[in-house]
DNA sequence: CGAATTTGACCCGCGC
DNA sequence: GCGCGGGTCAAATTCG
């Protein structure tokens, strides 16, 4: 046996040992022992009778050639993976270059997306009976609900399969084209991890001829993100660096400067400071975009600090009575979290919009992140609900800044946009290997929550995409930002996330496997990618019910 | 020793 | 014009 697993290649030699071992493990202690002791008995008085070297010889016979037969299969078994992975690194690779075909076609894609979107805001809003919608951006409710028609019919021209219904990243397809310039005006969020693209910069670049006014506006729109942190500073996954401490008027806290390092020249810079009423919340202030791609970790709160920039230039730019009160709200039985956004300075020049994650004490301050950690846990009884994070100006920072960038691992952003897919279903066992940690502790109220949240998305595959590339994002933010992070989202997300990969699996539409795509190669970033593209992003579903938490968005 | 942080000085915009 | 406050710079200091 152990001359066998000798000749074994190393990389099987593994397998066999732990065949061996299993073997071993099967079978009584006390019975290994004497049957050991027999062996050395017998070979030491060299006079064994025959009787009993036939029997040991059956014995170790059958012992070799079960444990032959175990090596065979997982060889077998190592085989198939193996191909596994190979279809799917060359997948990977196809997708990369796709995605920078697209880019490269973008600009047209653009300028036709960003007219009819600016359309749509002379459209009246009405909001559909059954649907809630939640809008950041420029975009109405009915926009929302309007897009998903009007753009899936604009897309269908470009991509017919975008008739998956998802509706996410309508407008992103635009920010997709648009010019990587435009991004200087993106907006970054909390600790880095929460990097937005505001639509300032973009707004620069469509807007060249005119308008200084506005552009100086879009220029210095911040994000402020208070949340309850224990941490001097929140992780965002982004790299700072502090070049300043002030004492400001009114607050015993002093005020610290930072400034984005991840690449030289980058104009974003975040302020963080406690908030003098209460020290356990922090204040981070973004403002600026980043002119780099984005790290994986650093695009999770993209999609929340862009939607409320994007809301905020909305909101200035055209004056609709509903953008100064909305909220984002989902209710659980013990606890309400606001998420709200509060444009509290939209007539200065430095209009700052502030995220309030800080509603739910109990839970750990991530910004956005704890909205969609909240988020699971109300998942089932959501009423139908239209999210609906746009910015009609298509001049969204482009989400290709943090996805799509090989140097990050980054996932191509039109992975993201349902009916995308290239990519087999292999890809996806892809998804789960990549989800950081291996938390596997999972409570049994998880399961259950884990096992009903995959009935229900499993009944909408566009659905399916939303959720993967939320939780996703969770997941990351949770493994990536050691002091606030909710240790439930991990095993969860994995949960989750192999539930829906299983139903992927099991032959379901390609749109949610284009997510997934994205999720193989960077377990956050296909949250990151939709959520930074997620201007806008809307799930529209028959079983979205956000009745325990609640999100709330004031300007 | 290089990188990051600290901290006082400086600049600039705004209100009086 | 002056003072105040916010924001930034850069030398000094600390840290890994």
């Amino acid at each position: 046996m152990e001359v066998l697993l000798m000749k074994m290649p190393t990389t099987d030699a593994d397998i066999a040992q732990a065949i061996a071992c299993h073997q071993e493990d099967c079978s009584p202690e006390a019975k290994k022992t004497e049957n050991r002791r027999k062996l050395h008995e017998n070979a030491d008085l060299n006079s064994s009778s025959p009787s009993h070297e036939d029997l040991v010889d059956s014995k170790e016979e059958d012992e070799l050639e079960s444990a032959k037969a175990e090596m065979g299969e997982v060889m077998e078994e190592n085989e198939r993976l193996k191909k596994m992975l190979e279809k799917i690194q060359e997948n990977y690779k196809s997708l990369q270059l796709s995605f920078f075909e697209i880019l490269q076609q973008g600009a047209v894609k653009k300028s036709k997306c960003s007219s009819i979107s600016l359309d749509h805001n002379d459209e009246p809003v009405v909001v559909e009976p059954e649907l809630v919608s939640l809008s950041l951006g420029r975009t109405t409710p009915m926009e929302s609900v309007k897009d998903e028609k009007t753009t899936s019919s604009i897309k269908s021209k470009d991509d017919p399969e975008i008739k998956a219904g998802l509706t996410l990243g309508l407008d992103s397809k635009f920010q997709l084209s648009s010019p990587q310039k435009s991004s200087e005006d993106q907006v970054k969020e909390d600790d880095g991890a929460a990097e937005t693209w505001s639509p300032n910069k973009i707004q620069k670049t469509t807007s060249r001829n005119g308008d200084e006014d506005q552009q100086n506006h879009v220029k210095r729109a911040r994000v402020s993100v208070r949340a309850r942190c224990d941490a001097p500073t929140m992780n965002d996954g982004c790299q700072w660096r502090k070049y300043g401490q002030k004492i400001s008027k009114g607050n015993p806290c002093p005020r610290a400067y930072y400034r984005c390092t991840v690449a030289s020249g980058c104009p974003v810079r975040k302020q963080v400071q406690r908030c003098a009423e209460d020290m356990s919340i922090l204040i981070t202030t973004y403002e600026g975009n980043h002119n780099h791609p984005l790290p994986v970790s650093a695009t999770a709160m993209a999609s929340t600090t862009s939607a409320a920039a994007s809301m905020m230039l909305s909101g200035s730019s055209t004056s609709q009575p509903g953008l100064n009160g909305l909220n984002f709200s989902h209710h659980d039985n013990s606890t309400t979290r606001q998420f709200y956004l509060s444009n509290s300075t939209s007539s200065s020049l430095s209009p700052t919009i502030t995220l309030d994650v800080t509603s739910s004490p109990s839970h750990s301050p991530l910004s956005s992140s704890n909205y969609f950690n909240s988020f699971p846990t109300s998942f089932p009884r959501f009423p139908p609900t239209s999210l609906n994070f746009s910015s009609s100006e298509s001049n969204i920072l482009p989400a290709v800044w943090g996805n799509g960038y090989p140097g990050y691992g980054a996932v191509p952003y039109y992975q993201t946009q349902p009916g995308n897919s290239i990519l087999g279903n292999e890809s996806q066992n892809q998804i789960y290997q990549s989800l950081p940690g291996n938390n596997q502790q999972g409570g049994a109220s998880q399961q259950s929550l884990t096992e009903t949240l995959t009935k229900v998305i499993t009944s909408d595959p566009s659905f399916r995409s939303v959720i993967a590339a939320a939780i996703s994002s969770v997941v990351c933010n949770s493994a990536k930002s050691g002091d606030q992070t909710d240790q439930k989202a991990q095993p969860f997300g994995q949960k989750l996330m192999q539930a829906i990969v299983s139903q992927n699996e099991k032959g379901q539409s390609s749109c949610s496997s284009s997510y997934f795509n994205g999720l193989a190669s960077s377990s956050s970033q296909t949250g990151s990618s939709l959520l930074q593209s997620s201007l806008p992003f809307s799930i529209l579903n028959s079983a979205f019910k956000p009745a325990s938490d609640d999100k709330e968005l004031n300007n």
